[in-house]
DNA sequence: CCTTTAAATGGAAATAGTTTCCATTTATTC
DNA sequence: GAATAAATGGAAACTATTTCCATTTAAAGG
């Protein structure tokens, strides 16, 4: 909450109703959601809200840390909160395939300046899926 | 090469000449093509193609493993070829973000079925950026 | 070779996600 | 309360990707 309102802040950016819609929504759920959705469920509270509007948040929130945006093949993009992290402040994600409930994978040996093959290492895309422990039950 | 056109006919899928005019393009320079490149690369060497072909073929030949789609988060996909690995079967991929080479990123810790914060592994994305040998000397 | 058949192809058009433009509104600061 | 830069919404533009379908072709069998 404060958190992701401070994260706003810092970066220069405004705390619009909107934003803090947004962030209520993936707080409420712990699954990703595209922009279409997040617009959907922005209507459902407050008014209208246009797309470009979501498009420009998203990536406003991806920016100062309050989202991430998940990496994969499928036509549009989902956005997904960063939780409170584990240990480890550098960490990447997994998400159920089921549930679509995302949880924190600490212990990535990555960094930026390492060296790997032969490589100067400056950026890495690290993401899993998988069932989680409740889905891996019920089913 | 044969090794490509094996991985093609163990598909069962038809070796034709634009498909063996997409691997050649792959072998002759490292690094990775959008559809639309490799369209117009192929156009030079054979007369016309279409782009949905090349859609068609770069999602085959990535099928059967000949080429695979880099993940990232711009517009348009690239595609790279999977040339000889090193030691390790299960691997990912390196790309110079001044040349494109790709190299080969061995030893992974992840695999299907294992355990990871609680859930059961399915798969993984695992792609990095950096920059190569040769274009940390000339720069 | 010649025939057969399923797969592949190209062009045009449709989709659909994303971005741009711009006039209007609003959060923030003083 | 006024000033100002940022944010917003709607319409339209963009553009990568996919679909459709008629035509061609690689591959298998005789
Ligand atoms: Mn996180
Ligand atoms: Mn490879
Ligand atoms: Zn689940
Ligand atoms: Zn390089």
């Amino acid at each position: 909450m404060y958190k992701a309102y401070q994260l706003i802040r810092n970066a220069g950016l405004k705390l619009t109703p909107i934003r803090k819609e947004i962030i209520l929504i993936f707080e409420e759920s712990p699954r990703p959601f595209t922009p279409r959705e997040v617009q959907n469920l922005v209507q459902k509270r407050i008014g209208r809200c246009g797309l470009p509007g979501i498009y420009r948040n998203l990536e406003a929130l991806a920016g100062c840390g309050v989202l991430f945006r998940l990496a994969g093949f499928g036509r549009e993009r989902f956005y997904a909160l960063c939780r409170e992290p584990g240990t480890d402040p550098h960490h990447h994600h997994i998400v159920c395939v089921s549930c679509g409930k995302v949880a924190h994978v600490d212990g990535c040996r990555y960094h930026e300046g390492m060296m790997l093959g032969g490589y100067r290492l400056l950026s890495h895309i690290v993401q899993f899926e998988g069932v989680c422990a409740n889905c891996q039950e019920n089913n």
